[in-house]
DNA sequence: CTGAAAGCGCTTACAG
DNA sequence: CTGAAAGCGCTTACAG
């Protein structure tokens, strides 16, 4: 490989010349200048980060523990926020993705601490609470999409209670006074948050809370937010005295089932029932018809404020509510 | 930052002898060894990878260039077959995702470069064609769901053409005589290796071709596979005298409109119409109903082939087409 | 404007 | 089994 010293002996000067070219230090005369960068262009020599590391006392690098947030659709969005901020800081993200495997992820903060990382993301696909390793707190460290028990790092997470309850008022807005919730396994944070919200918002209407109006349409899988079956589900709501009039759906593959289930009763989304839904999965919402009304998980916005958060050097330990957004399409409304 | 010689003041002994300790070197006696493991644990020591680095003038990373890979749906495989194998190599992937475009590609590159990655990987989250910068060529590089033009690389590839053929033949095995494609932007691969697997299906079953049935589902959009529009396919196909009894989808999204678009036909996929498709998206194809029987991508293989070939130090620059897995629900069957 | 010295934290031979 | 020397490629003061 290439040095600085190759560059000097090439450019007939000192490495400590070819080092002020390289470092653009204005103490240098311009033909000095050119010719070392001839020099550098004539050889492709390329600085060592290594040794700036190791001189400089600092990496420049972030690290960023993926929980499946590279490999889950739209999550990965975190990313892209987290390096857009990183980017615009010169710094750089180091990313690792573990799949919850404690092991690994022990590992992967063993490697990032190696090389010196400034500070540290760890990032879920899913919003959930996690056990936070020791070693995080050895450098700024930030949670996104998830959050801490002890409440011990900064964690920056989406506003589902919020969430739940616009995802409902956009039916209370269109007049409905029977809104069912099909519901997401109760053990994960999003489902009990959401459902929050939901009962803020027809307490606020007036509307009487039903709990035969709220029913499960995921099966019990842990921790993991699995595939759905909303059979069930719908069969449930299909069987009432009273039926609803409008759904909210608690993710938009759920939404997208209950499209399909509906047609077995006669029932067609956007003309005798109404729909809401969470997520705003591309893949999903813009290709159902009419098209699915959802609330969009604020993934990019997420990384961007976490990273915003370790620049700032701010030490306020606690946890941020990043809002959704509302993506008004057809669903919630109805065609005479 | 603590460094070597901490610990052996620390440990009372030289700083050669926690070298040897930390690298697990024999020749240490038993006592001297635990002493030393003690005062790494006391004082929190971490070995400092750049200073390794600079010893052993290799880097242990290898440079993972992501045109979009881990944003986009389930492309982020690619990167976790990658990683997988990397790691059973004891390498690092240095992760950085770009989004097609060209100075952020440059200056990762760069980067990437003097941090003195071993190897370098490119990857993008649709199969096309790339000019690949020149500095690639400084390190073991490949390509992964890209190819370049001057095939002055190895390039690891899914095998469109032969999941046009399997998705089609799964039609042909059924019985069907005319079956309809709903075809990509022609200016995409993709579309012009599923079209040609698809005239190959016909013709090995002595059908005969008709330029009506093919009919193009996806708007223009440059070399960006954009949202589709397959309500003026389905209308052409529904306008033929005689209509197809089955279709074979560009896409998983394709296919999701297909099954809206033809309840306004009054005809139901799985019984009147019979339905293949290509992606296998996970969103989408098993919670449409019936569930899409889909050709999945082959994006953990992909990722895992290209790996094993950087190690494996062959030179041999072609381009290998990886195949997909046909994905059997019930959407390629008709019910009475 | 240019250069010689010292040192960042390690490891690789070489002695003892 | 343990240690002193040299050097990886750079930058930071300090001279001139």
């Amino acid at each position: 490989m290439v040095s600085i010293k190759d560059v000097a002996t090439h450019a007939g000067t000192s490495f400590k010349t070819v080092s002020r070219v390289v470092n653009n230090d204005p103490a240098v005369r311009e033909e000095t200048r050119v010719r070392v960068q001839q020099s550098i262009e004539a050889l492709n020599y390329r600085p060592n980060s290594a040794a700036r590391m190791m001189r400089n006392q600092k990496s420049g690098v972030i690290g960023f523990i993926s929980d499946e947030v590279v490999t889950q659709p739209y999550a990965g969005d975190i990313l892209l926020g987290a390096q857009q901020v990183a980017s615009e800081h010169d710094k750089i993200l180091m990313v690792v993705n573990i799949e919850h495997n404690r092991r690994r992820r022990q590992q992967s903060l063993d490697m990032l601490l190696e090389r010196r990382v400034e500070a540290l993301v760890l990032a879920s696909y899913f919003h959930r609470e996690v056990e936070v390793p020791p070693e995080l707190s050895s450098v700024p460290s930030v949670l996104v999409n998830c959050f801490d028990s002890q409440a011990s790092l900064a964690a920056f997470v989406p506003d589902d209670e919020q969430a739940g309850f616009d995802a409902t008022q956009l039916l209370v807005d269109q007049g409905h006074k029977r809104i069912a919730l099909i519901s997401l396994d109760p053990a994960i944070v999003a489902a009990q948050l959401r459902l929050a919200g939901y009962r803020r918002a027809l307490l606020q209407a007036g509307l009487p809370f039903d709990a035969a109006l709220v029913v499960q349409g995921e099966e019990e899988l842990g921790m993991t937010p699995g595939n759905c079956n909303a059979e069930t589900a719908v069969a449930n709501l299909m069987a009432l005295e009273s039926r609803p009039t409008a759904i909210v759906c608690g993710k938009d593959e759920i939404a997208m089932q209950v499209y399909f289930l509906l047609l077995r009763y006669g029932i067609r989304v956007g003309h005798e029932m109404a729909l809401t839904s969470f997520d705003n999965q591309r893949l999903i919402a813009p290709n159902l018809s009419p098209g699915l009304t959802t609330m969009a998980l604020p993934h990019l916005e997420m990384g961007r404020a976490a990273l915003r958060y370790l620049f700032s050097a701010e030490a306020d330990n606690s946890t941020r509510l990043i809002p959704f957004s509302v993506i008004a399409r057809e669903s919630h409304l109805l065609k005479a």
